[in-house]
DNA sequence: TGGCCTATACTCTAAATTGGAGTAAAAGCT
DNA sequence: AGCTTTTACTCCAATTTAGAGTATAGGCCA
């Protein structure tokens, strides 16, 4: 067993830095926590504690109700030690999987209705979290939250995830306003509209005098930086 | 070697169905189709177009260069198929890994210095996704794009990921601007702007009277829908 | 013209990770 | 008393990653 620390060992420290959890509800209540910033398999967050633990940066104390065993993980001082280490090294780029995207490329090759059931699903994810994201404000607002004396740092969590599925919503929203004016799924007539659709998007391009010097396609490329995960 | 296809196969085949690519090139352009919307390892890749080729969804003919041998994948008319089968299954629910919230999640028990420093790194890294956005925005202005007669298909995904960088880049400017405001990390003062900064956020949340019969857990984890994957 | 660096064009594999099946007891419900 | 759901995991086959390794081609410079 590797004792290389990995992210899930990170996400797995602070959510007991919190409070002791028993590995079941450790996994159950990842939601509130990091299940949507580090999504990782169930088995994984099981052989995760374990491991912390025979490491010594968690402390598993053996419970039992009747003839059922479960054990409740704490964190120990030298966990505590290895999160604030953490903290000092490169943090990792962020990444999606949105498969959806994939879908819209090859919509052509399909229904206009395909597509839109397609969109529907997304802009349906997107309401679902957003009422969970809902129900997580509320609670705070209330002031029954778990971390209730870290709102100051949970407040720029929500701000983030209530800011970036808002965006995801408000693009299908468009995207989907845009389909239905269309007739078909055909490019006939939609190019010239989706060419002034383009220049109006909200990112600066560079003057063709300064992207003379074609820069060679590993520049293009973006890449990792240094030491970086 | 199984028979199943996964979203990486789709990936395959939509950007093979653009035109013909070796591998080489097929996973270096990975990054100007679907690298960002569905990251996968360059080996899986390789690996891949040797199972799509012996399925028969893709066709792959050697070439040579004097003794250097390249293999370039064109699309069948059974992958073409498969593509257009594919369309009418569910999506897939969009994810993100984004290790930054686990150590703004921490960052109390680290310095200013070390959460100030991973959101500069977050808001370089959306500024550089951000600078591409605005390349391939510049290349369909310019008319000099592959998918130049895509645009009108294009310019929906070019929406969405400057639309959502650009978000990536807001909440990083005004988290920054809200740690530069404080002295140190600790809670003393904060918590009580805070929850103004929880109760502005764009989220609706539901009447006391509408929660008074709590839900069970069950029902607040978010579950894929049926026969999603 | 020879030497060096970079780009092309992959293969291979150990290790990590996923996803789900399987086991079993407790708690709730009817 | 019997059934379903929840708690509380373990186990493992199959997949996936990340990177090391191999080899040729092409460009550049002295």
């Amino acid at each position: 067993m590797s004792e290389q620390l990995t992210t899930t060992s990170y996400a797995v420290l602070a959510q007991v830095a919190v409070h002791p959890w028993s590995t079941y509800e450790l996994v159950q209540q990842r939601v509130r926590y990091f299940r949507y910033v580090w999504p990782r398999a169930e088995s994984a967050i099981y052989r995760e504690v374990k491991r912390l633990s025979a490491m010594g940066l968690l402390d598993g104390r053996k419970e039992h109700v009747g003839k059922r065993a479960r054990t409740v993980y704490s964190i120990t001082g030298k966990g505590r030690e290895a999160l604030r280490e953490w903290l000092a090294t490169p943090v990792s780029p962020f990444a999606m999987d949105f498969e959806a995207m994939i879908r819209v490329f090859v919509a052509p090759i399909g229904t206009k209705e395909q597509i839109v059931a397609t969109l529907h699903q997304v802009r349906d994810d997107a309401r679902e979290m957003l009422r969970f994201g809902g129900e997580v404000k509320q609670e705070f607002l209330e002031g029954i939250a778990v971390t209730q004396d870290q709102v100051y740092i949970r407040a720029l969590a929500v701000d983030f995830f209530i800011s970036l599925l808002n965006t995801v919503e408000a693009w299908t929203e468009r995207t989907l306003a845009e389909i239905e004016t269309w007739d078909d799924l055909s490019p006939d007539g939609k190019n010239e509209r989706a060419l002034e659709k383009i220049r109006e998007l909200p990112v600066p391009t560079l003057e063709s005098v300064e992207r003379t010097p074609v820069p060679p396609r590993t520049q293009l490329r973006p890449r990792r930086h240094d030491g970086r995960v």
